[in-house]
DNA sequence: GTATATGCAAAAGCTTTGCGGGTTC
DNA sequence: GAACCCGCAAAGCTTTTGCATATAC
């Protein structure tokens, strides 16, 4: 059994077929698809209702195995506990990511110097490339 | 004239009564309102669509005299050219500016090492209240 | 006077929900 | 077997758009 479904079980998220399928288009994503798109994915091998990707969705956010990102203008889904940052290209539109735990340990000093505890955190930078030339 | 008003004139934006009343909401205002939230906001002193509201909003943002941020469900909106961060405090979904230069200028360096100019960030921190007791 | 903005109402997207039937543990 | 989940369809929100009228410059 996969790590995330094990996941699932401690955390009492009953492993419907569903479920299964929504986890693993999610594990061999390299992006970060938004719901409509991870319905198209799933439905590629599976039956699947939208109405049913949008509560396996919810319940797995609401769980901690999935983190819900609000990008240009609807939810996107990655798999939780990675702790990046998305750099939005403005000419392109495309998202990066950053990876750089200098800048999460930063930030958690912040929070903390503010008496709180880092839970998560979306960093959304819009850049430019810069003329080289 | 106020500055706000003298940069839309700059940019081609026409100053009309729901554009100045918008602003006027805006600059006095210290929360991220949303687009409804804006609306009534206007309402309590001035005739306006909700639909004019929108287009307001979304013409401002476009001339940069507004920023535009998607919190956890719906857009918020503010002046631009400010540069602080949102911290999201996940007990009371109360959103909190923190002002860190230095945070900012980090983000700045690490952009630049990947070939980008910074042109604008949104940073959303969630976080817990940490007990002291 | 012309280009652009507004109001209203209708429509378009994204997301949630009620309900009967089905599945997991 | 009980609790929970799914599919379908309908409804709820936020946001956009078409069109006739009104306004800014």
């Amino acid at each position: 059994m996969g790590r995330l479904e094990q996941t699932c079980r401690e955390r009492g998220v009953k492993l419907t077929q569903p479920r299964r399928a929504v986890l693993e288009v999610l594990e061999t994503s390299r992006d970060h698809p938004s719901v409509g798109e991870i319905h198209r994915r799933v439905r590629q091998r599976h039956r699947i209702a939208l109405a049913t990707t949008y509560r396996v969705l919810n319940r797995l956010t609401e769980a901690g195995v999935l983190t819900r990102h609000l990008f240009v203008d609807k939810a996107h889904y990655e798999l939780a506990g990675r702790r990046h940052h998305h750099l939005i290209d403005r000419s392109t539109g495309r998202i990066v990511e950053i990876d750089d735990p200098a800048l999460t340990a930063l930030l958690e000093q912040a929070l903390n110097r503010l008496g709180y505890r880092l839970v998560d955190y979306h960093l959304e930078l819009t850049g430019e490339v810069e003329r080289s030339g």
